[in-house]
DNA sequence: ATGCCCCGTGTAAGCGCTTACAATTAAGAT
DNA sequence: ATCTTAATTGTAAGCGCTTACACGGGGCAT
């Protein structure tokens, strides 16, 4: 049993090709009968189109690309999983296909090479994440393709983005530390200076500090792996012995801090508070339960995927930018006491 | 710029495309001469294949599929992201591609609809886990596509399949609670009777048990995930009050596991030691850290891939199957001590 | 020399779809 | 009754690549 092709369609319907594509692609001219009864054959026969016919035709590829950065050793984060899934849920039921590919520091110039940027592989391109270097974006935007930043934003140009409210999250996240349990010495971890996510997190923090007539501490790392949580955590007990809190850029350095706590025989929340931001999969487990912000990371990337997929097919937007909102999680890392219920996400093979 | 097609590799030659073709993917018969030259060119152009038009010629859409059994509400497990991170790797280096869909318990029969497994938008599938049910993988094979199963076998037919050695890891931690903590008493924890991977993973935990003349305790869960590995310990709790350790059949439950302890001031490692399978990217960081047995799931990705790919190419291969290795991860809550270094990895945002 | 075979290359027919343009028809305007 | 015009449909030319087949020209055996 072979595929039915157009032609299967047309022959059995008694018109030409041309109309039996008008009507499956619901362009307009065509007779209402004729469009049902194509519609009726082609759902009879089982038709489903040639992407590769379809793409040769057109000189489209239905097919996304999600460029991320990725330090080499590491395995892909949680965090870029869950907007991929977002991504891929969205893109498949507009009929697109999602190629991934993970671009290293090293080879951040050399990544222009790769097949997937070479003009059309893909239609459009999604960029996840504030690592991928600035030079390296604009030179993609002024290429060829429609390109979409999540989780970043490059304020000089008006490259389209989608990103979530970094600023508002951590604003509540520290006024949490402050009102709720009184802290004021607070010690925000950030990433590195130049990282979007990274400077507007600070902002949410500095201006909670602000409202209380505290100035900011920060603590700059050149990553936000874990490891880097605990060093930190060793500059911030030097420079900041009466720190009350500390406010991590993200989940992962969190722990780290908390771990080196451990270490020093400090006691979290209770000697000091420790948050997140990001709501990883294993935080409830942690000890303790780590308070921290939700972002809506497959939401994020459904909205990726449905606004690229309208730049690419409804032309450009030029300066189009979406801001998520975010979920303040509390659990026990900022002093809270516990709570009853607690969902664990992730399960095993 | 317009992007060069083999049209125009064939005019500054001053060949015919064909022996353009021929040349590009080395085929036979075309003078080394003619061929050096047309690479020559080829690269001074920049040329990059129609993948459009190579599908559209070929009847090949060298666009991998990968299936994953997904509990809906539940976010895709790190375990799957390892995996796919491999195949996702191989592929590109072979010039494919690869879309995922994820199914649900409920659709698997519905399933088969999905455009993914339409013919022709894929050459060939993988399907990951032990969680997809046979009927359903047994339609797909007797369908046109080659397919092949990760961590999963069924072993009344020759489906082609790579697989960890479950047995052997099992084995392998089982006797080191044995050997090394001198646990006679050990409960193992399961997954779904008919689940591959439970089913050899108990088999290794009983071979250990035969050895020292212990009959097997085994307490089935439904899912594997935290909760129910809380749940199961209860369970363990009544029947046998007795037990010195768990060996559970994933990381996920094993941690469940431990969760129910403390609550029921139970402490592990000393009253209880508690191991898993799978090694997790927050294994280290629980308390106590995790001992488990490591499977090398980007390698089973990559191998996956390699093999596919082959089978797509050079045809199939029936019953050819693939058993990795697994690593014995030895740190605290099997009772050990505490080790000086310790990777962690998953960063974040 | 003549015939054969093989090597290297060209010719051209698709693969399944889209789309500019032409053709047909019916309806409305005069 | 004739001319426009719009609505519907058909015709056919690609999109860039592969590949069966044809073709020409040595080299070799005879």
């Amino acid at each position: 049993m072979v595929k039915p092709s157009l032609q299967a369609i047309a022959e059995q319907v008694g018109v030409s090709t041309a109309t039996v594509s008008r009507a499956l692609n619901d362009r307009a001219g065509v007779h209402p009968d004729t469009r049902a009864e194509i519609l009726r054959i082609a759902r009879e026969l089982g038709y489903t189109p040639s992407v590769a016919a379809k793409s040769l035709a057109t000189a489209r590829t239905f097919t996304l690309g999600l460029v991320t950065y990725q330090q080499q050793p590491q395995p892909i984060s949680s965090y870029h999983t869950h907007i991929v899934q977002g991504i891929d849920l969205e893109a498949r039921q507009r009929g697109y296909h999602v190629i991934t590919t993970f671009v290293d520091g090293e080879m951040m110039s050399d990544a222009l090479r790769m097949p997937i940027f070479t003009e059309s592989r893909v239609d459009g391109l999604i960029l996840v994440g504030p690592a991928l270097e600035a030079s390296f974006i604009i030179q993609l935007y002024t290429s060829h393709v429609p390109i979409l930043l999540v989780d970043n934003l490059l304020s000089e140009t008006n490259i389209d983005a989608i990103v979530c409210d970094n600023v508002g999250g951590t604003y509540e996240i520290t006024q949490h530390l402050i009102d709720v349990h009184g802290l004021h010495k607070l010690v925000f971890f950030s990433g590195p200076k130049d990282w979007f996510s990274s400077r507007e997190r600070r902002l949410g923090y500095e201006q909670a500090l602000a409202e209380i007539g505290e100035s900011p501490r920060v603590i700059y790392m050149p990553d936000t792996t874990v490891n880097m949580g605990s060093k930190a955590l060793l500059q911030a007990l030097d420079h900041y012995p009466d720190m009350q809190g500390i406010v991590a850029v993200n989940d992962a350095t969190a722990v780290g801090a908390i771990r080196a706590c451990k270490e020093n025989g400090i006691d979290v929340p209770h000697q000091l508070a420790v948050v997140g931001f990001d709501n990883v999969a294993w935080g409830p487990l942690h000890e303790p339960p780590l308070t921290t912000v939700r972002m809506f990371k497959q939401e994020l990337g459904i909205q990726a995927a449905r606004h690229l997929i309208d730049m690419i097919e409804r032309g450009p937007s030029p300066g189009f930018q979406l801001r998520l909102g975010t979920e303040l999680i509390i659990r026990e890392s900022c002093g809270c006491p516990p709570s009853e219920e607690m969902v664990f996400p992730d399960q095993g093979s």
